[in-house]
DNA sequence: ATTTGAATTATGTCTATGCATATTCCATAT
DNA sequence: ATATGGAATATGCATAGACATAATTCAAAT
């Protein structure tokens, strides 16, 4: 019998997890065992190991060993593409129209969240993003220019800033805010639709340590769903 | 000076990348270069790429090296939590009440996505969930029986099928779909709106292999966020 | 010029070993 | 009974060495 690799364990303990053949709250055999078991080194397991509490399945403790978790399989991972590669990743034409860029004071609400001074002056970007010309995502961002000052070179009308930052802006972190609301004027007569409409709305700022790079405000056409997959 | 652990090499990497000192496309030294910088063993090194790796920072290929990714960080990770836990943890009071319960064939949609056959029966549950006595999350379920019949011996006013479900059913997978639509006649009188309010919808169906375990669609009130990080 | 093939190189994986450290368990002292 | 302290144990982390494997490079043959 061929020897067993840190894959074929995790995947073997991940089946057992998943049968219910180990349920929640089990404790796992000891790393040892388990090498014993599957004839190979405990490093072997520990590393298996290792995979499986960073998937978040079992949690791990010095001494108290390797248990199932109680409620496993808890997280699911959304992928936030580059719009453009998004839309010919599904086989359509993107293209973009800048609908309005100039230099102004963000509203309170805006300046707190990205918290920024209260005489500072962004970059406001209105875009709408098409999929075969037809309204994608309606895009109204706020670009700290102080953050991210190349950008005042960049031509946005060929690049659009999504596109430019996600690749040009180092980022230490960021929030994602999902909701939805009603559409506005401007993304209704982007949509074609009426304006009381439900919208789902994307809200993302992105941080650079303390800074906010961006904010950005993306309102999806109705019908639009979100897939994440567990 | 102390020599440096896996998780130093991680975060000190990490900071080269997110700084630009690293830009997207760099290739970094090798494994064995950057041991002689810090002073450990390759496999020390090795340990900290593959970390970056699985967070999605760099892409590591045999011969061809290290390499910052060209959009880095561009996952954000959900938590899909227990409801009553959900509630729990922002300092609220959670109850349930469950509406309507009975066994019946679903409709050809929900039939046809939980890849069903025509015939079979499932158990229907409606549920409205509340945080401090107030509507938080409106519940419409099917549950197949034939994949958990376990539930059918659960009192459900007790423990919530959601609570049950996810401690009781293993699964290895699921979808989950998000978007915005207007209330409809069952959730505006659950939340005592319009029938016309945009509502953040979240649909989730788990699976056991093949199988269904179950469809849910809830439905959160007007002004509901959903927040995520990168 | 193009193809083929061999050498080189960087990562991928495994082994064996050792020590560190957190936690549990248990025997002993109070 | 309870508190305390030490032994035992399981994971955490690092090292050194070995071989596997994929991708690149480059020289030789066509």
């Amino acid at each position: 019998m061929k020897a067993f690799g840190y894959r074929d364990i995790e995947r073997i303990c991940l089946d057992r997890i998943q049968t219910g053949e180990w349920p929640p709250g089990t404790r796992l055999p000891s790393d040892a065992e388990l090498a014993s078991e599957f004839q190979c080194a405990r490093g072997t397991v520990t590393r298996a190991m290792a995979e499986l509490s960073r998937s978040g399945l079992v949690t791990r403790k010095r001494r108290a060993g390797t248990r199932v978790k109680l409620t496993p399989l808890t997280r699911a991972t959304l992928h936030i593409p580059v719009i453009r590669e998004d839309v010919e990743a599904s086989g359509k034409k993107h293209s973009f129209a800048l609908l309005a860029r100039d230099m102004q004071n963000p509203p309170a609400v805006i300046r707190a969240r990205m918290n920024a001074a209260a005489d500072v002056k962004m970059l406001h970007l209105r875009t709408l993003h098409m999929a075969d010309h037809r309204p994608f995502i309606y895009e109204d961002r706020w670009v700290n220019t102080e953050t991210v000052p190349a950008i005042l070179g960049v031509d946005l009308e060929k690049t659009s800033a999504n596109e430019w930052l996600v690749k040009n802006a180092p980022l230490s972190g960021g929030d994602l805010f999902f909701f939805a609301r009603s559409a506005n004027k401007n993304e209704a007569s982007a949509f074609g639709v009426e304006k009381s409409t439900p919208l789902f709305i994307m809200e993302r700022i992105t941080w650079m340590g303390e800074a906010a790079i961006t904010f950005v405000t993306m309102a999806y056409p109705p019908g639009y769903q979100m897939h994440m997959r567990i």
